[in-house]
DNA sequence: TAATTTGTGTGATAGTGTAACGATCGTTAC
DNA sequence: GTAACGATCGTTACACTATCACACAAATTA
C-alpha cells in the first residue's frame, strides 16, 4: 500500500475529492470496527460533514450543514459524536481554531503529528514527525514534567496559496 | 540576572509568590515601554489577576475577580487588555484551554517555548528549546508548508504533582 | 424476558469571543 | 486656542463553543 510522502500532505487543489472522501469513509469505517465501536448514521452523517473537505470545521457549520440536508440536530448530539469520531482517530481537533478536521491519511493513530494550517485558505495537514516528539518529551522532561498528551500546531502558509501570493500585484 | 534552568521552570509550591509577582509586574512595565506600548491602569489590572498566580486563567475568571474587587468591566474590555498584554509578551494564550497565563520568566519574546500545562494542578511554565520550533520548522518545509506561527504544548504531570501522585495509596 | 448498557432527543444553560457605536482624553497641526 | 486625529474605554447586543440534566428507545447481555 502506498504512504503518502510529506509533500502529499496537502492535497493538489485540483485533486479527486470524492474519491478522497469515500477512502476516508473507508477508513474510518475500518478504524471504528477495529476500536469496536459502532459508526451509526448519526456517526456517519457528522463525519461525512467532516471529511467533505481538507478544512477544520466548527461544530456549529455542522449543524447548520446537515440542517440544509434536512437533519437537523442539537449541539450536544453533535459534540457527542464527536468524541467518539476522535475516540476513533478519524477526526482531529484543532486547538487553536475550535474546530475539527478529518484525518485523510491512513496513518497509525498514535497521534503524533505535527499540524499544518494554511492561514490562507484554511486547509489542514499533518506530517509525521515522532522525532520532534521525543525531543519535546526531552525537553518536558528537563522541568521534570512528565508529558501525557502533545499537541503541535503550525500556521503558515501552504504550497499552494504561497504561489498564489507571490504571483499576486 | 540570574537565568532560570529548566528545572526552575516549575515554580517552588512554597516559592513567594509575592516577590515573583512584583519582578513579573516590573517585567510587564519595561517590556511595554520597549514597545511604546502603554500600560494603562485597566491593562495593569488585567495583567496583576493573571499573574496572580501560574495558573491558565480564562477570561471570564479575570471579569469575576476583577468585580469582587469593585472593578466590573465588559468582556470585551478584558479581552481588549489582553490583546494588548499578548502583544506585549507578557502573557501567554493557551489554545488548549482557551486560557492566559503570565510570562513569570525573563525570556526573550520571541515565543520560541514549550508550554507544559500540569493536568493536576494547573501550573503552567514553559522551556525554552529552539531546536524544536526548528525541527518543527524543516517538517513544515517537508511538505511545502512555510511556518508563521508555531505552539507547542504538553499536559503532564509536574514534578510536584507526580510526587504527590506516588506517594498516594 | 428482564436487566443493563448504549445511543439519541429535548430544553436549558454555561463559557468564550466580537461587532457596532459612542464618549473621553491627550496630542499634534494650523 | 481650536480643530482634527488617534487611542482608550464604556455600553449594548450578539455569535460561537460546549455541557448538564433528564427522558426514552434501541441494542446487548444475562
Amino acid at each position: 500500500m502506498k504512504t503518502a510522502s510529506p509533500r502529499d500532505a496537502f492535497p493538489a487543489p485540483e485533486h479527486d475529492h470524492v474519491a478522497c472522501r469515500d477512502a476516508t469513509l473507508n477508513r474510518a469505517r475500518e478504524a471504528f470496527d477495529a476500536r469496536g465501536l459502532k459508526l451509526t448514521d448519526l456517526r456517519a452523517q457528522v463525519f461525512g460533514e467532516i471529511a467533505a473537505s481538507h478544512h477544520a470545521i466548527g461544530a456549529y457549520d455542522i449543524i447548520d450543514r446537515l440542517a440544509r440536508q434536512g437533519t437537523r440536530i442539537a449541539p450536544i448530539s453533535v459534540y457527542r459524536a464527536i468524541d467518539v469520531l476522535l475516540a476513533a482517530g478519524v477526526v482531529h481537533r484543532l486547538e487553536s481554531r475550535n474546530a475539527f478536521f478529518a484525518c485523510h491519511a491512513s496513518h497509525s493513530a498514535d497521534r503524533q503529528h505535527v499540524i499544518l494550517a494554511c492561514a490562507t485558505c484554511g486547509i489542514v495537514a499533518e506530517v509525521a514527525a515522532s522525532a520532534i516528539f521525543d525531543a519535546i518529551d526531552t525537553a518536558a522532561r528537563s522541568a521534570r514534567f512528565e508529558p501525557q498528551t502533545r499537541m503541535v500546531e503550525v500556521s503558515g502558509l501552504c504550497a499552494h496559496c504561497r504561489q498564489t501570493v507571490a504571483s499576486a500585484p
